[in-house]
DNA sequence: GCACGGTGTTCTGCATTGCAGAACAAACAG
DNA sequence: CTGTTTGTTCTGCAATGCAGAACACCGTGC
């Protein structure tokens, strides 16, 4: 999406004899989801993107965008803005994600369990989906007592510095350690682990212990406890967690946590298939 | 979306001679988007939708669906089963309304509903956000027949005495109308509610009719209908309310009113993503 | 075993369809 | 009012997507 490949576009490159598979690839309509995804990535709460500007950001004339851009308003995926005749996304995109969130039987399969860690814990619990080389939110249940944080439901978070992506990570094949490892693990706090090698040590005690720890890695304040949860063919795609205030979660809660978490992952798993 | 007008699909005209309009249409994006759509509406959570089945129903040849789907694969908007090749949508989704939710602007999306409230009931609309322990003004759309009322905007008002300030506490936690209560409720006019119980009550009504009434509470001439606005996650943040002197709103006018500002919070929660 | 109806995928000539520059219109700013 | 931005329409050109047919691939059931 951010990152295609060579066709970026303008490369007339004059091929004597392009085979089918490079003659077809829906440049247009690869183009229009270029389109889309530069508003999905600029467009503050304020405004949104011009007609200009996505034309300048974007290397393509004005005529072409406006031309991809109709459909994409037509079918809500888009909306402009009737004075300023700024793009922005639509609604239609609320559809999408509902629909989406409705086919994910893992959700549904976890709910029941999610509810029932929150309020024993009384702490938020997240449940978050692999999709390499991050970790997406998909389900949160809140404890009402506390101070709300932000929806999560949908965002992405790194898998090195969350106890959720790393509760994951613990049960990848050694190739997919060493891809994050050498993507970078830039510091979010200055307790996120940096080095490739207190990672896997970090990862081993994850094994071993059977849940993983977040202790102030991604945010200052927050610690978490995440469990694996195993697949039908038992691979690990999710992961379940408990997460809250150092204030209220201290290292000894963490211990007392990290088996009921894990406890709960399990019996998630079981409900999936899982051998486990 | 699904009731795009004429160039359904195959319907060759055999224009002699083609508007540009009529040409650019980008009709493969538009059939791309069609697919989207289809696999939206018709994916259950137990299986997605096989590249035949698109075929059929979309009446379009496979070949075609085929590669309108490579780059809504490559852009996440769609997935694909990797064992039995079903289409199902994509995590990508996910990011598209994540970004849209936070891009949203309250004031932005209830603007038209503020608008036409205002017209149909000929009286001043506002909209207003919690911010505890008040709420405050962010929007107002006035008829201009009547006497203007001081600008508000920006204004805060205290919650327990006024419509929009009970629309969105009748939906918060017990807590949050406890810690309102101990606050104290000081009584602005003569009919001010100042008894935590007769507040309970006002609050249960307003929850059980679905939207709330002060009735000269906060100003001495003023009556004032008001309905929540519900979040993405359900929650109440926001309210719309219709307000106006004693004598134009009458008792049997908030009877009236009631249900119509009711409706038009309820389409701005829409908007915002609220399953309500 | 081999035909079968069912998948998904590749290929290729044809012309429809999208391309982009230029020309136009409209809204502001100086 | 002239200049500079914006958004929009137009149109010749050919690149690009179109769709049918041909292919490969399962499984199932005579």
């Amino acid at each position: 999406m951010t990152g295609r490949p060579p066709p970026l576009y303008g490369d007339h490159v004059p091929d004597p004899a392009p085979r089918a598979a490079e003659r077809n690839q829906s440049s247009s309509l690869r183009r229009a989801l270029a389109v889309l995804a530069e508003v999905r990535d600029h467009a503050g709460p304020g405004q949104g993107l011009t007609l200009s500007r996505l034309a300048e950001s974007l290397a393509m004339p004005k005529s072409t965008i406006l031309r991809l851009t109709a459909p994409l308003v037509d079918a809500g995926l888009l909306a402009r803005d009737r004075r300023t005749g700024a793009y922005r996304l639509g609604v239609g995109v609320l559809r999408l994600s509902q629909a989406y969130l409705g086919t994910l039987d893992l959700r549904t399969v976890a709910a029941e369990e999610s509810a029932r860690l929150a309020r024993e814990a009384g702490e938020t619990v997240h449940l978050v989906i692999y999709e390499p080389p991050h970790v997406v939110y998909i389900d949160k249940v809140e404890n009402q007592a506390t101070v709300r944080m932000a929806s999560r439901i949908g965002s992405r978070a790194p898998v090195y510095c969350t106890a959720v992506g790393k509760a994951i990570l613990a049960w990848q094949p050694e190739e997919a350690v060493a891809e994050v490892v050498a993507a970078g693990l830039p510091p979010i706090t200055k307790f996120t682990i940096t080095d490739g090698d207190r990672l896997r040590a970090d990862l081993l005690r994850t094994r071993q212990r059977g849940y993983a720890v977040d202790d102030r890695e991604n945010e200052p304040e927050v610690r978490c406890v995440a469990a694996p949860i195993f697949n039908h063919d038992d691979t690990v795609t999710a992961a379940l967690s408990v997460s809250g205030l150092t204030s209220r979660i201290t290292a000894a809660r963490v211990r007392d946590l990290g088996p009921r978490v894990a406890q709960s992952a399990l019996r998630v798993s079981r409900h999936l298939g899982s051998s486990r």
